[in-house]
DNA sequence: CGCATACTTGATAGGTTTCAAACTGAGTGG
DNA sequence: CCACTCAGTTTGAAACCTATCAAGTATGCG
């Protein structure tokens, strides 16, 4: 029931997905290595792929941890355009997936980043840009899990989810992603998740045509509730 | 009680503070500022610095958000050689607070450091090495978040801050912060933080002295705790 | 048509927030 | 010097919320 999901996107697949690169990473490289992963299908490790920065290009792809206990935590979403990178510190290990079908990533070496860098500076403020956002997004999943009730993360999630899609209808949403992998982003468990949304239509701020499909009856009712 | 609170230092007060920026920026520069702050005090207003990047030099400060609801949620703990930016995206109102007394930030502006880097790829890579590692704490941080009950949270917290204070003694670490603050920063109640520390230390995994002095008993039993 | 996966709803046990009150220690002024 | 104040810490009790286990529903696919 979930492979057919797809992310709206205005662009067509195949070559076109390098449309969300940035732009001296439009032209091909050799020491780029371009990843294509079903639902499910891990498309990095941590171990072969050090000092690598990928690039979703098209799909979502999720970065998470496996906990001693079993636990799966999404720590991040992936969509076209986002900048990740899987070995930050010292590093735990973290796993890279496709969560949809037709995901792709591209890598380069942090040299190669480096290089073009340096033979391009507006290259330089593109990436910069784009790892402040990454930053900022970072820490505005906190604040969304920092919140007390399981109904304000829910909530958060939707309309962060939202702006992030921002397509041309901003009030209807489809999830490319299952009520699991909601409740693993957001720290609560999937039955929860399915209470919130169920609690969200009954109060008026959003409808659920489809298990998938959201669309956003009340934006105030909505932001009311996330705080 | 809390104004004496300092963070263990090798290095003494005063200018040598600036050991803790990289190298580039050990000379005083014309557009660098320069703030200090007491305990509680705003040391940056985001209307104010935008564009610029700053560096904790010494004492700890505190990034926080306060939600419409009065609540106050503390995204990061900055401690000497941290690096924090203000204006990461379509920004929220971050506040930036010294969490204690003799805390110094150095600001720049985003340009400046650009130009720091060209003239010096090596402090280009430093930079950039603050910025992973400042990804992967903040990923680190939602691990912590995301775990399911209170007491997981806690024994995350202790043994993340007792790495980043890496002091001599490994195991005796002295909290620079109160429970409150912990509370804000892993998303519990204050009381609730004073439970799992009376719990943890009730299983041996940890001894409190004085309420700020937390000695590690038993690093498997907190690690064990922590998933 | 039946299976597998995802979604939803129910009941219960357990954990956390909240409100309340007591305790501690440091600094202050009489 | 001591009582006082105040912020921080700790513990208690009750209401509330969530995780967990369980069962039932819906839907796409073979």
């Amino acid at each position: 029931m979930d492979a057919g999901y797809r992310l709206p996107t205005t662009r067509p697949a195949g070559e076109d997905c390098r449309q969300s690169l940035p732009s001296p990473l439009y032209k091909f490289d050799s020491t780029a290595i371009t990843k294509k992963g079903r639902r499910g299908q891990q498309i990095s490790s941590p171990s072969a792929h050090t000092g690598h920065i990928f690039f979703v290009t098209s799909g979502l792809a999720r970065k998470f941890a496996i906990q001693p206990d079993g636990h799966r935590h999404i720590v991040n979403l992936l969509l076209p355009g986002d900048i990740v990178c899987l070995d930050g510190g010292i590093e735990e290990t973290y796993f890279l997936e496709a969560a949809i079908d037709d995901t792709v990533i591209v890598g380069y070496t942090r040299r190669r980043i480096e290089e073009l860098i340096a033979a391009d500076p507006q290259f330089g403020r593109e990436i910069q840009k784009m790892v402040l956002h990454s930053l900022a997004r970072l820490e505005r999943q906190l604040l969304i899990l920092g919140r007390i009730t399981a109904i304000e993360k829910v909530a958060g999630f939707l309309l962060e989810f939202a702006a992030r899609l921002s397509q041309e209808k901003p009030n209807t949403l489809t999830l490319p992603i299952s009520r699991y992998d909601i409740a693993d982003f957001i720290g609560i468990s999937s039955e929860t998740v399915c209470r919130c949304m169920t609690e969200l239509t009954r109060r008026g701020a959003i409808a659920l045509p489809q298990p998938r499909q959201v669309t956003i009856i009340d934006r105030d009712i909505l932001e009311d509730t996330e705080h």
